[in-house]
DNA sequence: GATGAATGAGAGTTCATTCAT
DNA sequence: TATGAATGAACTCTCATTCAT
């Protein structure tokens, strides 16, 4: 039993390191198995097939992750504790969880149908609700005259691109700037920087 | 030889159109043939190996790329003018070049090394002390009071998340906020946004 | 277990037959794996190539021979015996593997590097030691006055080619000579006809 | 005129080099297009196919060779003649035909019915009549009391076995006794050797 | 639950051969 | 004659998946 809840919790996490580093057509389910240390049948016996797993790693990684952001977006009701906290949370869980990062930045380009098929099943109707209800309250922010930015998309893809694009394209801006990226130091200044142009950028 | 130039031509960007839509596994020959509309073979006949094309697709689209943007960061020697034109620029080229887009943005999160090597063929010496000067030239505007931010990695880094991210990142955002992005409109709004952002948040 | 070892054993057989008609190059997996009456796949799964697959049957073979040459090279201390011994061990042993004397004797002319490496795998150091010992012990014979031929290469090039070449070229005799080679009358005429050329000409 | 006279024939050199390295089946078109420094498409145009070519270069060769062997089989009358001026002629042509040797030998082994073709093609009714007069010609030998083999193709079997095979088995022989095989003084040396093995063992 | 062996459907690649010029 | 481009069949090898134990 409690074997079985090891194997399996092996499987997700040897799957999440394999599909985020190689892309669902890049890995192999054999490399998953060595890395989990188990035989490759079990993946199947497991979990039935790889876009299966794939699925199940993506439910399994979204799972963790959602509820701690979903507190910070829904509840804040001041733009700028919104603006001063979000990059701090976002910044450090994706700092935090680059595998989860990778594989969903990933995918969603070219798997878009499974990976919003899995943000909706761990998620659940807040899928549809939750941005909704975000942008409304920047919408009202906006009428309020507390920000300056009218449209309440650009807004938040505003913050996300801020928080999230270093993450991803870590590797390509450590190669053009020749610097190193992802260690604390620069997490800290990543942050500093992220807070101070939204605030200055957007708060009136 | 019509014929031959157009052969290549077509393979090139058959592979790009294919790369860029499935990444480099899972990209089939089988389909770039098909949608060049030749004969599988001649793919080895020009290009003798999938990772080979793969690279000279990457150096193809990087080489057509690079010299358009390239003037637009070592020229403008004001911050106001490189907040206000690198926007449009940018982003204005990446909406039309999706395909190249994605499949670097794609394979620069894995495939770093080889995606690195084709800019550095692409560009030269640049490569490395194009960024560089850039960079100084930030600086220098920092010293001389005109922006607010001191770290110029920071400043070239919140510039092109904001330029960037949401057409890598389009499917997810378009499945999120239900809402439909790349059309004419999103990205006149998209342009103006950024651009406010960043003077606002980043000129003193 | 069993099956398994069935089916490597079948593999290194069928190996062994396929290569010794065709070569290397003529040879095709395929075919293998039907006269092994297994699964293609299986051939990579347990030898992961053809030239490894190759090497192995190699290997196989040669280790499953050379001690049983080996004695009588090493051991025979007097011409007499050598002479007259080492014929009937040779072609006794040539005409009950022409399989695997079809296919060193095919590849050593072309792929001498491989063949030469099975050998000194499967025999170790006697590789070089023992055609050095017997060049010596051959030596001596002569210093003694007991053979005629000075020259001990030339002593053992003449035992080995006139046991050998017979039952390589034999479709070529049998072409030109318009005569059957291999069967028991054959053998045992040949093997005589040896034994006294060798004696009756090189002994003094 | 001149010009195709020289394609043709420098096809031919090369298809006989490329064909005696790597045996019909390991022998690329490509690469006999390249050493003979024409257009591939020429190959089939003068030559039509693959196997014709083979055909071709085996014919051509052996077109070459049979009459200077044929004189001395056919024409001596005394053993001791035989025995004296084959080796000679037999080494000395396989010395300098290496390639040749190399392509008939291998592939007479699998190919038989190919090689056997071109001979009987190149030599006519004498394929056939050839070695019977031989035989013959060595039975009444014996029965003159002039030579103590009985058996007629034992006979030109041990001629032909010594002076062939070292040739043939050249590399082996090489790594196996670590000494150089081909030069001027291995030939002298080896010539001697079989005359004296030869007329000691088989004359009376 | 767990394992090693087995399978079948492709994947990338090669190669003799043909076509257009 | 001569060439570079094109083709299709075949080849080696891979990989998700299943079977037997």
């Amino acid at each position: 039993m409690i074997r079985s809840k090891n194997t399996k919790e092996r499987i997700l996490n040897a799957g999440l390191k394999e599909f985020s580093f190689h892309g669902y057509a890049g890995t192999r389910m054999d490399k998953i198995s060595i890395r989990a240390k188990i035989n490759k049948a079990m993946l199947f016996y497991y979990f039935s097939s790889k876009e299966n797993l794939y699925h199940e790693v993506l439910t399994h990684a979204v799972r963790s992750i959602i509820p701690k952001i979903r507190n910070i977006i829904l509840l804040e009701q001041s733009p700028e504790g919104f603006l001063e906290k979000l990059p701090e949370v976002y910044i450090g869980f994706f700092t935090k969880n680059q595998d989860f990062v990778k594989m969903v930045a990933f995918d969603f380009v070219q798997k878009t149908d499974i990976v919003k098929a899995a943000f909706e099943q761990a998620i659940g109707k807040e899928f549809h609700q939750g941005p909704r209800l975000v942008l409304k309250k920047i919408e009202k922010w906006y009428e309020k005259g507390e920000i300056s930015e009218s449209d309440p998309l650009q807004f938040m893809i505003n913050i996300v691109s801020l928080c999230l694009f270093a993450f991803i394209a870590r590797p390509i801006l450590e190669a053009i700037f020749n610097q190193k990226i992802g260690d604390e130091q620069f997490i800290q200044k990543r942050i500093k920087s992220v807070i101070n142009l939204l605030k200055q950028g957007m708060l009136k």
